[in-house]
DNA sequence: GCCCTAGTATTGGCCGGACCAAATTGGTCC
DNA sequence: GGACCAATTTGGTCCGGCCAATACTAGGGC
């Protein structure tokens, strides 16, 4: 592994957190204690936790580091939360495809107006790849991205870049697995002309709707593939923290 | 002042890194050179740099940490980015209050259908409070604040309720005063009352177009108000980086 | 019995110096 | 000009130690 030492003691503190081993109100064993146990030097182990306190899942003060609650964690603990179990939680993924589907609609809609015609050319021509049958799926997956990024950029709203962003992240971070399940199988030729023929003419509504269809579908079909892998009895589910409140 | 030594420090490298002192791709100081430059032990600049990097403003390997553009940065940066100049970006804040109200539409769509019969009574608690017209400002914002906490409690969606949540520690990060801009000015009573009524019957579409409707009042007060707080002149925008691509 | 207070042990914040491995840098040789 | 190698710089980690703030506990007042 490629991981330094403060590295790998945060990731594993996070996994006994989101498990909950520690729960929230609790307090974390002492720097020393925890030094002791990973037989590190304490300053590693401080650098360690101050990962913890920035994904938002502990409180760290004088006298003591105590555990918070999930919901008051940082975006970035969906990546842990992901790969907490062999195949990724499918409500979290469910939740996932919901917001970004919402963030594609306001970028696509403001992209349409606010691209230059030069970003247009972009996103078409990455359309245009993604037409082509003879594509790898790794490639596709790869390509969808970077569309999406594209959308993103289009619409030049920070916020939403900032945002999409760390929730692609957030996927990309697990296993390639998690990454390739979340992006479904290949897109119908159909909806991929459709948005092209938005993108030519900058028609907003029939772009929104176009991406509205797709990632419908493409959130099935993600649901039915992880729920029928689920079923297979891969998921292993070992009593992790309830998502929802 | 109650903050910690590395804390400063890296308040005050961040700032720098968005006013441009440090450009993407340029090298940052070595530790050893900040801790002399800031009178510290190397340690505690280490850690500051390590919220850099949790901040994606800054990539730390062994040979040098470099500074990376702002869309690879994370969602917290906004947060600094507001606090720049005396008065925040209103740029900024557009895109902000635009993502912001998506993010509600979604959250209120779901609520109806998911939320709890004491939720929903919780929130309309909140609506009768914001009715009266006996009202402190803070008060208010305060109590606005919670209802939207409350309509993502509600949506169950946890991906929602973090990234409503990290934009809204953004705000509340710097000054009131910028909190108390962003949010506007008092509600039409009218809407309060539909939005009422919409939750006691549950009806999703009302909801959704009732917040459409207070959300688009609210970002039109918030940008005037800002747009003629900047026109006077307190808004010293010496040239940082520019928001758009 | 319960609440409040004072004292002590514990904990995090910070310091100084030190060693190693990886990356950068600058010079050399082709 | 470009590829190659050694010296230097830089981050990652370790050790041991001091201080101030917090947590815990024992004692006193009710």
């Amino acid at each position: 592994m490629n991981e330094t030492r403060h590295e790998s003691i945060a990731d594993e503190l996070t996994d006994e957190i989101l498990r909950g081993r520690y729960r929230p109100g609790d307090r974390l064993p002492s720097e020393r204690e925890l030094a002791a146990r990973y037989g590190v030097n304490r300053g590693t182990v401080r650098e360690a936790i101050k990962k913890l306190e920035q994904l938002g899942l502990a409180h760290v003060l004088p006298g003591g580091a105590r555990v918070l609650p999930l919901e008051e964690a940082s975006l970035d603990v969906i990546g842990p939360l992901l790969a907490l179990n062999e195949l990724p939680d499918a409500q979290l993924v469910e939740q996932m495809l919901t917001v970004m589907s919402a963030l594609m609609k306001v970028a696509a809609q403001q992209a349409m107006h606010r691209a230059s015609d030069e970003q247009i050319d972009t996103a078409r021509a990455l359309i245009a790849r993604l037409r082509d049958k003879r594509l790898g799926p790794d490639e596709r997956i790869q390509i969808r991205h970077e569309l999406g990024r594209q959308f993103m950029t289009m619409s030049g709203n920070l916020v939403l870049m900032l945002i999409a962003r760390a929730l692609r992240m957030q996927i990309f971070a697990g296993d390639a697995r998690t990454a390739s399940l979340i992006h479904g199988a290949d897109d119908q030729d159909v909806y991929l002309q459709r948005m092209d023929e938005a993108l030519s003419s900058r028609d907003a509504d029939a772009a929104v709707a176009t991406l509205q269809a797709v990632i419908d579908l493409n959130q099935r079909q993600v649901l039915n593939a992880l729920r029928a892998a689920h079923a297979n009895g891969n998921g292993v589910d070992d009593g992790h923290r309830k998502l929802a409140s």
